[in-house]
DNA sequence: ACAGATAGTTAGCGGCACAAACTATTTCAC
DNA sequence: GTGAAATAGTTTGTGCCGCTAACTATCTGT
């Protein structure tokens, strides 16, 4: 560091080589913005996804929402506890099974959606401010098909966990 | 649930919408997946990141290896403790400076890395399995400049910080 | 020689993901 | 129908991680 130029970058070559490791930094710098972002909405990671997810679905169940959202269920109580004291969403009665809730996303809890959106997308603009909108396009199209392919593993996994354990018995 | 066809997949399309939330959702996936397979060389995800720096950087101090791996100082103690009791790194004297280590990679440091790289590939082709090599290359070449982008942008805000800080004395 | 910066260490806090155990309710097999 | 197993939600606890603050030893600049 007292040398004139920097002798190793912030970020090292030797580290910069492998995908994986770029694709994680990236993440956690994304993610680290984004969430001091929404704190001025009140809102963390969780609780956005949640807003998203139930704005698009409807009335939904918590185990549900987990799924869709990637939060497990002990976590989804507190997260949904939060948004319900904020008075974004109510846990209501579902229709026709008593053991689970109906979650609905309430006017305020729109508002504050829409207020996230915006937010989201002047951090998804920054984040990408070194790519041209081709290259954006590009990028996202390759993310998702990667992200669809791990999930697809993730549940092949599941099942197969499953079955092994089903075998087993 | 109980419909025959899933109505909602494990990653909602709202969701999906969004650039950042793949990065992120991506990299944790990347995370854990590789963080278990090093766990057979009795790594973790920043003990591998330092054995990576210090093959390439030759001895240096904890804090320049911090700077370049991305590990806080205080986190940087407990990750060299490990490697040390494992027998990959080497705390020796620092030539000139009496209160830094020179941090020495071992000959059974630099195998464990060579078989680090190996799970490396492997857990690389895994994830970008949905990609064609030239694909794997573009996407490369764009999260490093998302990389480097978001490491200046960082940069700038310490030294801005620094600067702010000093003016207020 | 003294003030301030720097390297390393220790201790502690807060957030998060995850697992285990528990209650209430539903579903399925018989 | 009735009992067994599965499911929705909740509570509690555990371990990891990044971060901050405070401390000692040493270096640097004037």
């Amino acid at each position: 560091m007292s040398d004139g130029a920097p002798p190793i970058p912030g970020l090292h070559a030797a580290l910069m080589r492998h995908t994986g490791f770029l694709i994680n930094r990236i993440g956690a710098v994304a993610r680290k913005r984004f969430t001091e972002r929404l704190e001025t909405l009140g809102l963390n990671l969780r609780m956005w996804g949640v807003l998203n997810v139930l704005d698009a679905e409807g009335p939904i169940t918590q185990h549900v929402l987990g799924k869709s959202v990637g939060i497990d269920p002990s976590s989804m109580v507190s997260t949904i506890d939060e948004l319900e004291a904020n008075g974004l969403v109510e846990r209501r009665r579902h229709p026709t099974d008593r053991r689970a809730h109906a979650l609905h996303l309430t006017e305020q809890g729109r508002e504050t959606l829409s207020s996230g959106r915006r937010i989201a997308r002047e951090a998804q603009d920054e984040l990408l401010a070194p790519l041209d909108a081709s290259e954006r396009k590009q990028l996202h199209e390759m993310l998702c098909r990667i992200a669809r392919a791990a999930d697809d593993a993730r549940v092949a996994g599941d099942e197969l966990a499953e079955t092994t354990a089903a075998r087993a018995v």
